[in-house]
DNA sequence: ATAGGGTTAG
């Protein structure tokens, strides 16, 4: 209820203790109406100065600057909090405006907000030392919390030495300029010594200083330092737990990471943020969805941070129906849907082969960055729709959206699988030129890739050969699809042997109810091994009376002829398939992720399961989708909702 | 009445 009692209640409070009431939008906005009623925002600098401070928090920062521009004599406080909305809401030229045009004598808060404005921005670099010079002139850059933002600037924009120059030169240091300078060498120079001796140093120390120093050997990757400062430390709070759980997070210690979350009293939606992020890293997929529905149970609030971890996972493993509920439950709660999200979403589907759901959250985003592009552009291409990927291309060049390295590996794999060899070759040039981008070993496989497919065998092993880096599992994993393509077995032993080298195994997994089932080369470790065993030999016996002989010329070169048959037949993406075919219900889409390319047989064998058994099979493999539909490689309905329609 | 330091992401 609005009633005018209640807002003179909220502003009598207001006026008290700012900051622990206000608490929602429609307050501020009920209070707002009040202020200018009683024309309290003519005169009030009390009143409005506070209203700016909470509106920033509270994300209105129109009613914050429409307060500030009817006010005729606003104070320092009002100037202050009016810089501070504005930094708070990444405008730091709106905050030095401000402080370049206030007619009020600055005060020691107004230097530490404009100094934090200019920490945001390389170009306030100059403006942020004069800034300085002028504090020196009035005497500002004595009081403490001035000179610590002045280290924080000059360890951004010119280095760490220049930030310990100021920390020396400080008459007195407390706790939080000894932190400051600590993180410095932390975040800006990798300088664990130096932040070591820096706390060895501090005549006292906080929790947060303890925190600091945690994630100091966390970032350096050194968790048994960390543990040891985590376990000396007289006092523990929840930030510094978070950080250990980063740092088990970052390191792969799955067990560590667990054990210290379980054992925590309260989490905050970091702490299950960092533990889902965790289990994805570490490829424990169910493990991670496993843990967001425990944050349902619990009645922890997820945000876009845990949206973005979970869809990252599913894309990783493929896992389609977890993707979808995430994205209904996304809209059911009304978060918005905003650039990185969306990426996530559309990365997600594009990688579970969703190309029309993933097609149509691009056309509803917003603000659409290089890094949304780039899923739009890898989407089309690992889906096998090469000219469509290179039409999102063009499309974000003449959005004047500047492409990325992780753009030209999208560009190049799509003119592999087009068989657009000059254009790809033009790519390579402009990426190298035009663009200035140096080429990584990912643009590398893709040449090769490029050369291969069209049969330009001689070509690509001379590419190789004139690379400046070594070459990695994707070139010779590319060398190898192209001999099996064009039938050449010298070159497919050597790529083989480079790659047994990089240690390369194989492996396929699958999804059926939201879990995810995986599966070696003659896998038997399955708990519905007989079943999936069983359900093959149907798969081979139907396929027998369908005409089927197996191409067993382009695998194992080694093997005897029944047991090459027998390995093809197991092959992880066949025991996944099969396993398809008993888990999922009739018209469902058989959904498989491998991690290496499908070989030429399982490609045919697969190709008639979809047509002996009617079902709609999508095999992802390490760089692209097959799709199956009625014995043929099938493509789904993707004009539809394309930004090009 | 307003300030400065340690945590998660496409």
């Amino acid at each position: 209820m609005g009633s005018l009692h209640h807002i003179k209640h909220l502003a009598l409070t207001l006026l008290k203790t700012p900051t622990t009431t206000l608490r929602t939008p429609s307050d501020l906005k009920r209070l707002h109406v009040y202020l200018i009623k009683t024309h309290l925002h003519l005169t009030s600098s009390f009143a409005v100065g506070n209203l700016i401070s909470r509106a920033a928090s509270l994300g209105l920062l129109s009613h914050a600057s429409t307060m500030f521009d009817q006010m005729p004599h606003p104070n320092v406080f009002v100037y202050n909090n009016l810089i501070r909305a504005f930094h708070l809401h990444h405008h730091p030229q709106n905050a030095l405006l401000v402080f370049l045009r206030m007619n009020v004598v600055p005060d020691s808060f107004t230097f530490v907000a404009t100094i934090k404005a200019c920490v945001e921005d390389p170009a306030f670099f100059r403006m942020g030392a004069s800034i300085h010079a002028r504090s020196v002139r009035t005497g500002f850059d004595r009081d403490v919390p001035v000179a610590t933002g002045l280290i924080e600037f000059y360890a951004a924009r010119a280095g760490v030495d220049a930030a310990r120059k100021v920390f020396d030169e400080m008459g007195s240091r407390d706790v939080v300029s000894w932190t400051t300078m600590l993180a410095c060498y932390v975040n800006v120079s990798d300088d664990i010594a130096s932040a070591r001796e820096v706390f060895d140093t501090m005549p006292e120390k906080d929790v947060k200083a303890w925190g600091a120093m945690v994630g100091g050997y966390v970032k350096a990757g050194d968790m048994g330092r960390a543990r040891e400062v985590f376990d000396e430390a007289p006092s523990r709070d929840l930030l510094m737990r978070n950080v250990m759980l980063g740092g088990y997070a970052k390191a792969g210690e799955v067990g560590e990471l667990m054990r210290l979350f379980d054992g925590m009293r309260d989490r905050d939606v970091v702490s299950w943020n960092t533990v889902i992020g965790g289990l994805v890293q570490g490829e424990r997929f169910n493990d991670a969805v496993a843990v967001f529905h425990r944050m349902q149970v619990e009645n922890a609030r997820p945000n876009r941070v845990t949206f973005v971890n979970v869809l990252s996972g599913c894309a990783r493993v493929g896992a389609l129906d977890v993707g979808r509920w995430i994205h209904s439950y996304i809209d059911r709660n009304g978060f918005v849907v905003d650039a990185v999200v969306g990426t996530a979403l559309v990365d997600m589907y594009s990688k579970c082969g969703a190309l029309e759901s993933a097609t149509h959250v691009f056309g509803r985003m917003a603000r659409k960055d290089v890094a949304a592009w780039n899923s739009m552009i890898m989407g089309y291409s690992m889906n096998g729709r090469g000219e469509k990927s290179l039409e999102f291309f063009h499309a974000m060049r003449r959005e004047g959206v500047e492409p990325n390295e992780v753009t030209m590996v999208g560009v190049l794999s799509s003119c592999a699988h087009a068989g657009m060899v000059e254009e790809g070759k033009r790519c390579f040039e402009m990426m190298q030129g035009e663009l200035g981008i140096a080429p990584t070993t990912e643009h590398y496989g893709c040449v090769v890739d490029l050369l291969g497919r069209a049969g330009l065998l001689r070509e690509a092993r001379e590419f190789i050969q004139s690379m400046p880096v070594e070459p990695g599992t994707n070139v010779w994993g590319a060398l190898l699809g192209a001999c099996k393509i064009h039938k050449n077995v010298a070159l497919a032993e050597l790529a083989v042997e480079h790659l047994i080298k990089l240690g390369v195994d194989d492996g396929g997994s699958i999804e059926i109810d939201g879990a995810v089932h995986e599966f070696g080369v003659g896998e038997k470790a399955h708990e519905r091994c007989r079943e999936i065993y069983a359900m093959l030999r149907e798969v081979a016996e139907r396929l027998r009376r369908a005409g089927h002989v197996a191409e067993t010329g382009e695998a194992f070169f080694d093997v005897e002829e029944e047991e090459k048959e027998m390995a093809l037949s197991t092959h992880s993406e066949r025991l996944a398939v099969a396993f398809g075919l008993i888990g999922l219900r009739k018209g469902e889409v058989i959904r498989v992720v491998k991690n290496l390319r499908v070989c030429v047989d399982c490609h045919a064998v697969i190709k008639l399961i979809s047509k002996v058994f009617e079902r709609e099979i999508v095999v992802r493999d390490r760089s692209r989708f097959h799709h199956f539909k009625e014995g043929r490689p099938a493509m789904q309905n993707l004009v539809k909702h394309s930004v090009f329609a």
